[in-house]
DNA sequence: GTCTATAGGCAGATAGAC
DNA sequence: GTCTATCTGCCTATAGAC
């Protein structure tokens, strides 16, 4: 029987060669030359532990998606509405913080049509997302949130959080700051707090 | 002397096929036949009007940078800070519908790091960003406009209109609208007109 | 489990006839 | 200007020795 530490270890250091590899240059224009050398393993080696380049992506894609939904499973529907967004946001500008080869691959997938995670997306996060603009909507009702199209609120936060690890090289580019993210979150706090706080 | 209308009927066809398929699959994962397929050319055809499929690529980005710079140019430094500010999201906001296949052109580009205009961003789009946080910081500082994080507010903007085109997919996916887009620009708007607007 | 060597296919680009 | 045929190189995947 084979060392199953050497096999775990492999995997794992494939795997994370896959994303460094996969989210700098998309499914096409990775090579599994370069995800073997930032390995330290041979080629066929690679394909010793994956059955194809397809199935180091796929694992990669599947793994992801657990991460990527559950901030938004942790949203507490007896919390303060206003308060359980806002941390909501944090936990999304969190995931930007510490995974951004992550949101690059997923925003790959998606400019591409998501080809291998569509059923994903109009079932498990369709459902997660349904469920919180209805809680979000009762909140509307009772006054406790400002009037905002729940979906498109949803969306908003997605695609500001998103944005500082996808868009990295644009963003460094107009901000010439070290570390771009230090001022982001602030910012995108008072953004989301402005526009949902309640006025009466 | 060849007939030059020919010449500039294939050369158009041609970008707008690249435009097409570069857009769905990145720089790599486009190939000249699918290119050649959608302009209703042979494969050497092409490569008679443009020399390599990299030129075909950098011929369709750099057309795409004027336009795309062209909504922050178009913001008149004498009028209503709010209103101008409102009416740059709504020109950004007409891009993202108009030409959905040149932000995700742009998006890949810019998601691969931007290879091929890293310069024209730290140049020209930096220097007109930066003119422009002069301007908000100036109307912020005269109580013309609410006191934000001008840079991070211009990337907001960016975020926000251009989500809509570069994760169409997703936005379908969970919004199961005709037009996901019919909603989305109410949604921004208000969204920046409560970051925005003064309060005394 | 890991390697070298290589098969097999595809994509970018060119040659040369018409 | 446009085509068919083809060269060349790269990339995924496999064969088979160790």
């Amino acid at each position: 029987m084979a060392d199953s530490r050497i096999q775990s270890r492999n995997r794992a250091a494939i795997l994370e060669a896959g994303l460094e590899i996969f989210s700098r240059h998309g499914f096409r224009g990775a090579t599994l030359d370069q995800i073997a050398a930032e390995a330290g393993l041979s080629k066929p080696n690679l394909l010793y532990y994956f059955a194809s380049k397809e199935a180091i992506h796929r694992t990669l894609l599947l793994g992801l998606m657990d991460t990527w939904l559950d901030p938004i499973r942790r949203i507490d529907p007896q919390g303060e509405p206003l308060a359980e967004l806002l941390a909501y946001v944090s936990r999304k500008m969190a995931l930007t913080r510490q995974y951004p080869r992550e949101s690059r691959l997923f925003a790959n997938e998606i400019l591409q049509g998501a080809p291998h995670i569509a059923d994903t997306l109009s079932a498990e996060l369709k459902t997660l997302v349904d469920a919180l603009a209805d809680q979000m909507q009762a909140w509307i009702d009772a006054g406790r949130l400002a009037p905002v199209d729940p979906h498109h609120t949803i969306i908003s936060i997605w695609a500001l959080t998103q944005h500082y690890a996808d868009f990295d090289v644009q963003v460094r580019a107009v901000l010439d700051s070290d570390d771009p993210l230090d001022r982001a979150e602030a910012h995108v706090t008072q953004l989301f707090q402005r526009l949902l706080q309640p006025v009466d």
